[in-house]
DNA sequence: AGCACGTTAGGACATATGTCCTTTCGAAAC
DNA sequence: GTTTCGAAAGGACATATGTCCTAACGTGCT
């Protein structure tokens, strides 16, 4: 490793206050590795020798099923770990991941960190701390996934991308860079995503310009998300 | 606690290999507790104070909507934690949990636990290793639930349950107590369940005969299944 | 301006699934 | 044997969602 990716290395873990989880004496192991826009960062299936922490930029989890549909897990923006659960169990990687934006992963190789765990038996914990809250968002996303129909599940995405301070509304944009990939991430299809949205607009929940959704009356969105929201 | 109880208590410890896990020590905080064929033992939102670990009979976990419509999300049977989620994170109890037969349940309260961590770091990698195995498999069945229709699903359920040995097919009848069972758990209506067997029967993949359900086909049942299959 | 391309928007139709209701059926109770 | 009751089976209809296709639109490129 040459002195630059030390360095940046180093300033990462010191960013995200890693340093009580990785001593000095692992962090020869660690690799820092960017990636481009679009990407594809793990296939489903790989086997994966290394544990990632995405340190920078924006990546997205998703499946896709031999017919080629594809459902989007989740996003995951700094700091995440990916991999844990595959390090853990030992098995192959179970979604696919893509970088939406340009980012950068910091890695240290599963060979080492069995090692680490011995010595520093609060990497497991931090461990167990991530892949609990993983299940449990993931437990909470299925559910709703499978009991509403769309409209609710629109409803409260636009909830949980709306940052509402106290009755001051903020009309914001999706997060969602397109239409097409927030159809992906609801589990619906990017035709009625449309319809539902259409209703939406007619109903003056939200107003569509230019291809921008904005939110118009949070409450009757309230309503119609009856109580869920994402994460 | 009383003479019988710790007797049993220690004999399913003994059972399930758990004496590494709770040192004699720690046993006297320890608490058996029988239960009864359909009794409700958790209901979402409870504050937990105990971890429990199901050591006999078999439970289903599912979560219910404020409309009374009902997802099942897992089964369980022996060695089963309850709560290990709900520990880790502190969070109220995210699924209803009820006795689908009498059994008993072994717990520890969660205050007696972080002092086990402490002195005993393998129980930590145990809970890991615990929620990442639930992760895997609830990730995985999503993926399904979201991407497959209900025809897909029901073969890959009848796949699951047929104990097929080499070539030799036995057929079993399914391990869900009724249809209606059935259908929540695969996330249906009882009524499209219904449909799709009609379907199926009418295909000769299966038989229905008194109610009971017998597979018929196994490769065209593979062939629905798409390659997928439940756990 | 004119073109290329990805995204947005929506019509037409097919399919998947849900809701409500009625009938049948078999086991258990009387 | 008759009654009772929950579960099985399915008809009729409504709704949710998917598939295929076409058109409009905006942005960047030539």
């Amino acid at each position: 490793m040459n002195e630059k990716q030390h360095t940046t290395l180093d300033s990462y873990i010191h960013q995200y206050q890693l340093e009580d989880l990785f001593p000095a004496s692992f962090r020869q192991h660690m690799k820092v590795s960017p990636f481009e826009k679009g990407e594809t960062l793990f296939t489903a299936g790989d086997q994966l020798e290394e544990l990632y922490f995405l340190v920078e930029g924006k990546i997205k989890i998703f499946t896709l099923t031999p017919e080629g549909k594809s459902l989007i897990n989740r996003f995951k923006r700094p700091l995440a770990l990916i991999g844990d659960v595959e390090y853990v169990k030992g098995s192959p990687v179970l979604n696919s991941v893509e970088a939406v934006t340009e980012g950068v992963m910091i890695s240290a190789p599963f060979s080492h960190l069995s090692d680490l765990e011995k010595e520093h038996p609060s990497f497991i914990r931090f461990l167990l701390d991530t892949v609990a809250h993983k299940f449990y968002t993931e437990s909470h996303t299925t559910s709703m996934h499978m009991l509403y129909p769309v409209e609710v599940r629109l409803a409260s995405y636009l909830l949980s991308i709306s940052s509402v301070g106290e009755g001051t509304v903020f009309h914001q944009e999706m997060r969602t860079s397109n239409l097409i990939e927030l159809a992906e991430w609801i589990g619906t299809s990017y035709r009625h995503l449309n319809r539902v949205l259409k209703k939406m607009a007619a109903d003056h929940v939200v107003e569509r310009t230019n291809g921008s959704v904005t939110i118009k009356d949070l409450e009757k969105l309230r309503t119609l998300a009856k109580g869920n929201i994402y994460e």
